[in-house]
DNA sequence: GGACATCGTGGCAGTTACTGCCACGATCTT
DNA sequence: AAGATCGTGGCAGTAACTGCCACGATGTCC
C-alpha cells in the first residue's frame, strides 16, 4: 500500500471518529458537516468525497460488518446451507462485538432520527439482496428466488432481533447466546406462521 | 366533516396526484418541490404542512395502506393468531391491488433512489413494530418480544416477498396466490434456517 | 345573522446538505 | 528529475426544509 492510500485510510477514519464524537456529544441533527470538517481539518468538499451522505457517516460501520462477514461466506467452500447461514450470523456479531461502543452510538443516533434510520435500513435490505444471491447458488433449484429471499430475510430477522436484545440489555448480554436461543425457536417451530382459516 | 376538512383532503389527494404524474413522466430527482406545488395550484410552504419531506409523497400510500390493515386487526375479536395473520397479510395485498398502477410506479420511483427507498423500509421497519405489539398482546406470553418481534417480522418477510415478485410479474399475478404459495413453504419447513455445526 | 376566535395558507428570509468546476500541489511512474 | 496522475479544497450554485408573520377563509357563539 502507497503512501497515498495510508493517507487516506487515516483521513477517513479520522473523519468517521470525529464525526461520531461530535454526533454523540451534541446530537445529530445539531452537528452540521462543516463542523465535522473542522474538527478533520479537511476541507467539506473533501468530506464529501469520503462520505457521499451525512447518514453515512453513521451507517458505514454496521455496511462493512455485514459485508465484510458475507465476503467470507463467499470465499468459504461448499457447507450445508443452515450451517452456512449459522457461521455468517456468528460473523456479523463477531465484528459487531468488536466495537460494542460504536453499535450502541449507531442505535442511539439512528433512533430518533427519521433518515438515519432508514439509511440503515436500506443497508440491510441492500445486505438481504446479496445474501440471496448467495444462497440461490447452494439451493437445489438456484431459480427458486422466493425461497432464497425468504431464507436470507430469515437470517437478517435473527440479526436484527439479537442486536436488539442486545442494545436493550445495554450491552451487557452476549450476542452469541442470544442469537443460538432465537434460532432455536425457530427451528422448534415455536414462530406463529400465517395460516389460512379453513376447518 | 366540515368543508375545511374536505378541503383539505381534496387538496392533499390533489398534491399527491400531480407530485406522481410528474415523478413517473419527468423523474423523481429532476422533479422539484415547487413544480409540483405549482401543478397542485398551492404555496410550497402549504405542500410542506401536508408531506413533510419529499419522500413522504412516494410512501405515503404504502404507509396508509399497511397501518390501515393494522387497525382492522386491532379492531378484530379474538382469533387464532396464525389465522390473524394470514388476514392481516390479505388485507394488505387487497389494499394494494386497489391501485396496481402506484404500487408499481413506487416501485420504479425507489429502486434507483437511495433516500426513498430507505423511507420505504423504515415505513416497513416502523409498520413491524406496530404489529409485533400486536402480536405480543394475543401470545401466550406477552412479555416474549423476542417471539413477537419475529412472527411480525416473519409475516412482513411475506408481504415484501409476495408485492416483489407481483411486480416482477409485471403486475398479472394474483397476490393473493402468491401469498399462499409462501406461506405454505414456511408451514412446511422448506426454508432452511440457521443450524450450528455439531455432529 | 353578525362579531369574534380559530386555523389553514403562503410569502419571505435563512440554514444546510450536496454538486460541478477548476486550479494547486502532493504522490507515483518512467 | 520530469511529466502524468490524482487527492484536495475553494467558490458558486441548487434545492430541500424551517421559523416567522400577516391575511383571509372557516367555525362558533350569542
Amino acid at each position: 500500500m502507497g503512501i497515498r492510500e495510508q493517507k487516506m485510510a487515516r483521513t477517513r477514519r479520522l473523519i468517521s471518529e470525529k464525526a461520531f464524537e461530535l454526533f454523540t456529544c451534541n446530537g445529530y441533527q445539531q452537528t452540521t458537516i462543516e463542523q465535522i470538517a473542522v474538527a478533520a481539518e479537511v476541507g467539506p468538499r473533501t468530506l464529501y468525497r469520503y462520505f457521499p451522505t451525512k447518514e453515512t457517516l453513521v451507517v458505514e460501520f454496521v455496511r462493512t460488518s455485514l459485508f465484510d462477514a458475507l465476503e467470507e461466506l463467499h470465499a468459504q467452500p461448499v457447507a450445508p446451507l443452515p450451517v452456512a447461514l449459522n457461521t455468517v450470523i456468528g460473523r456479523v456479531l463477531d465484528v459487531m462485538a468488536t466495537d460494542p461502543a460504536r453499535v450502541l452510538a449507531v442505535y442511539d443516533i439512528s433512533g430518533p432520527n427519521g433518515s438515519v434510520r432508514a439509511q440503515l435500513g436500506d443497508v440491510l435490505w441492500s445486505w438481504r439482496d446479496a445474501l440471496a444471491a448467495e444462497v440461490a447458488q447452494r439451493l437445489d433449484d438456484p431459480s427458486d428466488r422466493v425461497t432464497a429471499q425468504l431464507t436470507a430475510a430469515l437470517a437478517i430477522n435473527v440479526i436484527e432481533v439479537v442486536v436488539r436484545s442486545w442494545v436493550n440489555s445495554g450491552g451487557t448480554a452476549d450476542m452469541r447466546t442470544l442469537a443460538a436461543e432465537t434460532t432455536a425457536l425457530l427451528r422448534d417451530g415455536k414462530i406463529p406462521v400465517p395460516t389460512p382459516d379453513q376447518a
